[in-house]
This record gives C-alpha cells, sequence and structure tokens, in this order.
DNA sequence: AGCCCGATGTGAACGATGTCAAGATACGGG
DNA sequence: CCCGTATCTTGACATCGTTCACATCGGGCT
C-alpha cells in the first residue's frame, strides 16, 4: 500500500477538506463543485465515487462544522479549578467559545446548523457540546448555586440561548459586544444571588 | 392608466410575491429566478429591470419573512386581558407564535434570518416584533413580576433564546414539542415567585 | 392632438454549474 | 503474472444567472 492510493487515496477527505476551507473562506452557498475538485486536482465527475450528490459533500462539511465546535467547547473547558467561581466560569466559557466558533468563522458556524444536518446527524444526544454542557450544569447544581427548581430544562435554555444570539448578531441584528449584557442576563436569570455575587467578582 | 400598465405594471411586486411562495414550498436554495420569472409568466431577463440580481430579489423575499413574523406576534397579542396572568400569557404568546413560524413555515423562516438579510434590514430596532416583546418586559417589570434586577437587558436574553429554539428545533436537533419545556425553563429563570405561581396555575 | 423619450419587456446568446454515461487506468488478490 | 474492481478522465447534456441588442408601451412636452 503506498502512500497515494491510485492517484490520490483517500480522495474524500481530500475533497471535505478543501471544501471546509472554500465554505470558511466565501459561504457556503458559493461553494461549487467543480471548485473542489479543481482544487483537489481532480475530475468534476471524480467526486461521484465518494458522494452521491454536491449535497453530500456539502452534509459532511456541515459534520465537521459540529466537530469544530465539540473541539473548540472542549478547549474552553480544558483548564480550570475547583471553586464555586471556577464552576461559573466554566458555564461561560462554554458560551463564549459557541459565541466565538460565531464570531470567528461565521460562514462554517452557519453552515453546520443549516439544512444539510437533517441527512446524518443523530439526534441533540450526538453531540458532545451538548454533553458537556449538561455537566457544568449539574456541577452547578450540586454545588447549589443554582436557584430552586431551575435545573431541569435548563440545558435547553441555556443551548438556545447561546445558540440564538450567535444567529443574531451573525444576522447582523445585534452587536457581538452585546455577549457580555447577553452572559450578565443570563447568570443574573439562573443563579441565586451566592452564584450572582461569584459571577459579578 | 389601465389597471395593469404594460404587461404587468407591478412587476416587480409579482416577482416578489412568486417568490415567496417558492421559498416556502421548496426552500431558497431551490428557487431559481427562471422558475420564478416563468411562473409570472415574464421573460427571465425582465426581472432585471426592478432587481440587480437574484440576492436582491431574494433579499426582498427575508424582507417579506420578517414582515410576517412580526405580522404573527401582533395577532398573538391582540386579544389579552389587563391583569397579571394576562401580562405573563402575553409573554408566552410572544414565544409561541415566533416558535410557531419556523414551525409551521420553515424555509421562510430560515430565508428570513438568512445571510440575505445584511443587504437591507437596519439594526435589531428596526423589528417591531423586538418593540413589542420590550413592551411585553417593561410591563412584566412594572407589575413587580421579574426578579430584583432582571429587566436590563432580559430582552435581549429573551430574544436570543425562543430565536435559538426556534433554529435548534428546524435543524431537527430536538423535538418541538420541547417548546413546553423551554417556556416554563424561562419564566422559572426570570419570574419572582409569585409570577411563577400565576404562570404554571 | 401628436411625437418623442424613457421605462419596461423579449429573444438569443455566453459562460458556469450539477450530473451522468462510457471509456481508460491503476491497485490488490488469485 | 494476470484480471477484476475501484477509481479517475473525458465528453456531453440540461439548466442556471446574466448580458446585450432590440421591440414596445405610455406619459409628458410643444
Amino acid at each position: 500500500m503506498s502512500r497515494t492510493r491510485y492517484h490520490h487515496g483517500a480522495l474524500a477527505e481530500a475533497l471535505v477538506d478543501v471544501a471546509v476551507g472554500q465554505v470558511r473562506a466565501q459561504g457556503s452557498e458559493r461553494v461549487t463543485l467543480r471548485g473542489v475538485a479543481q482544487a483537489v486536482g481532480v475530475s468534476p465527475s471524480a467526486a461521484y465515487n465518494h458522494f452521491a450528490d454536491k449535497d453530500a459533500l456539502l452534509a459532511a462539511v456541515a459534520l465537521r462544522g459540529q466537530a469544530e465546535l465539540d473541539r473548540r467547547i472542549g478547549a474552553a473547558l480544558a483548564a480550570g479549578g475547583d471553586d464555586d467561581a471556577a464552576a461559573i466560569g466554566r458555564l461561560r466559557a462554554i458560551a463564549r467559545a459557541y459565541i466565538g466558533f460565531a464570531h470567528d468563522d461565521p460562514n462554517l458556524f452557519r453552515h453546520a446548523f443549516g439544512p444539510h444536518l437533517k441527512g446524518a446527524a443523530g439526534g441533540h444526544g450526538a453531540s458532545e457540546a451538548y454533553a458537556m454542557l449538561n455537566a457544568v450544569l449539574d456541577d452547578l447544581d450540586g454545588r447549589g448555586l443554582l436557584r430552586d427548581g431551575a435545573r431541569p430544562g435548563l440545558d435547553l435554555v441555556v443551548w438556545s440561548t447561546v445558540h440564538g444570539f450567535a444567529g443574531i448578531a451573525l444576522d447582523g441584528l445585534c452587536a457581538w459586544e452585546a455577549a457580555d449584557e447577553l452572559l450578565n442576563g443570563m447568570e443574573r436569570a439562573m443563579l441565586t444571588a451566592a452564584g450572582l455575587g461569584l459571577a459579578l467578582r
């Protein structure tokens, strides 16, 4: 088995790599199957040995986008201490990573949550990011930092809020700088007075 | 001035009408300039007398989508009494109308918040829906139903939450039925104990 | 009123795109 | 060593966005 099988070997992977780059740079609507193939150095129809459609290729790009979100959130949680303040900080870190992805990589973020997900992704339990958010919230609850009865359903509320803000800022409907205001408002709503004191310290 | 000026008169409006219908039915990505022109009964190039681009036409469709959102939220607020329970009900009604738009008209909703907004819309103050949300929240605050210090920034939090849930459900990442859970979670987070009692009654 | 000019629409054409069918080519197992 | 199969190329087709030259309507000026 030589390093490159036939002309390319892992053409599928190469196509997705380049497609991710072009989606990042130009937005998914301006990405062309022919353009991706040419950038890889291969004939346009070669792609049809690995993907049924242009849509199938774009679906793979969407999954890469989801993976990038998981990666960013995982990285944001890497550091941090063990006290209450650090627990609150982890929630902020998740939100900042999520919003930061949308801010730094708008085209890929938009595509990662576009109509191309339907074909491949599982339920919302499939996302690592969602599992990490639940762990952080459980931690806050265990520390008694959440208001009474606030925990059930809070994962969905927080996820929706952060995801929604990212989309709204992405559409230019509000300024990215409003993220601080959003996080403060979120924490004011979900934390006890003690937790709030820590968060605003 | 005859009823129809030249062959059509208000061709621009007719094109947008048909384009809105096709976006609704097929999703904005599958809408074709030629198809819209043919449905109106006009040559493809005729559209270029009224729109610079296909993108310009789609931008007009996006504005129609925003208007439809305003209309739905306005209609949801039409009825309702004057007591505290009705005030809380109006917040729920806004959220349900917003999510209902995404549920009933997924393609138009998605397009209304797509990249085509950048060209035409103003800041987030431009949306009537946003103004109505602020009025409802001010009313709740005036009635003392909001937790201490919760009002500043709450508009952005609520808007983000509802918008985010709509997007997440639209992507199939969670069930539409979770909307109830979301609304309960939101109210648990923002309302005082008294308000909560009313909301859950 | 009658002509003229601008607004509006038509038709044909060009380049680019997604997709497919048929043939060529290289890799890996017998 | 040879052959089947997976892989890639070539060429073609229909469709799409867009443009250009031209036709046609209709209101305003004298």
